[in-house]
DNA sequence: TAATTCAGCGCAATTACTTGCAATTAATTC
DNA sequence: GAATTAATTGCAAGTAATTGCGCTGAATTA
């Protein structure tokens, strides 16, 4: 439960803030307006500006992702449930998923040759998928 | 030169698309709004929504790119430049470049389990650069 | 070259998202 | 529990991006 992680860091633990965390978590993939639109069930009054600053501090301080899963707007998730790299197909938008493993030799690549440190949860990967490539 | 390429695919070569498929070449990585103003100086009464349309056609059709380079908008290039992978630092937002064949391995794992054909061209890999790890 | 077609344009309206600011309130201290 | 602090909120204004629509003009045809 993050709630003593989020004052750790400083920051206030304010009922929009515990519940966008939630919808988030509840959501799985969700655009902000899907997280809004959970959130004014539990708390009809709330500003969509609210939700937009909560949802950067989430991110800022390591509790949510974004990832922008094709053109347009980002969709959030809650970070401890990335177990998976995210398969995005440009044809038919479906997302699939793959091992976060199958990405180890490649991440040891980089960081060997760059020195860059990868995040291999925080992009989606664009591609076609098995369906779209028989067309 | 694509010229041919875009009228074989039904669309018309009018000036603004003509402007702005070279300002994206010219620029390399760049915003809308950059965009804009490139074709601006040849084409000063060109209205953005014009700018903005021409993006997503020439991306669909294929000329150019985007990715979103951290938080926010998009930036885009010219889909035949892509020769290295991006690398974005999450922390101090420099983006370093590592060549497309470091990734051919881990292409080769998720089309061998998924059957997923993965455009590597098109994502930005977020990390953390040498120097931040550091920090 | 003129007529025709319809993709594309400019404009204004709309939607999505961000920011400045005064008021509110979570958290701390006494 | 009261006083204090400053993070956070709601609101309105502002910026970024998209969309509907009537008109324009690139491309085709005769």
């Amino acid at each position: 439960m993050p709630q003593d992680e989020i004052r750790a860091r400083g920051l206030r633990l304010t009922p929009q803030r515990q519940l966008v965390l939630n919808a988030v978590r509840e959501l799985g993939h969700a655009t902000p307006e899907e997280i809004a639109n959970t959130v004014r069930q539990m708390h009809p009054g709330i500003n969509l500006s609210t939700v937009y600053r909560n949802l950067e501090t989430l991110e800022t301080a390591g509790f949510i992702i974004h990832t922008h899963l094709g053109h347009g707007g980002a969709t959030y998730h809650a970070a401890d449930e990335i177990t998976h790299l995210h398969l995005v197909c440009g044809k038919c938008g479906k997302v699939d998923e793959s091992e976060l493993a199958d990405a180890k030799d490649f991440v040891e690549i980089i960081l060997k040759k760059r020195g860059f440190a990868t995040d291999v949860t925080h992009f989606a990967i664009y591609g076609t998928c098995a369906a779209c490539q028989v067309k």
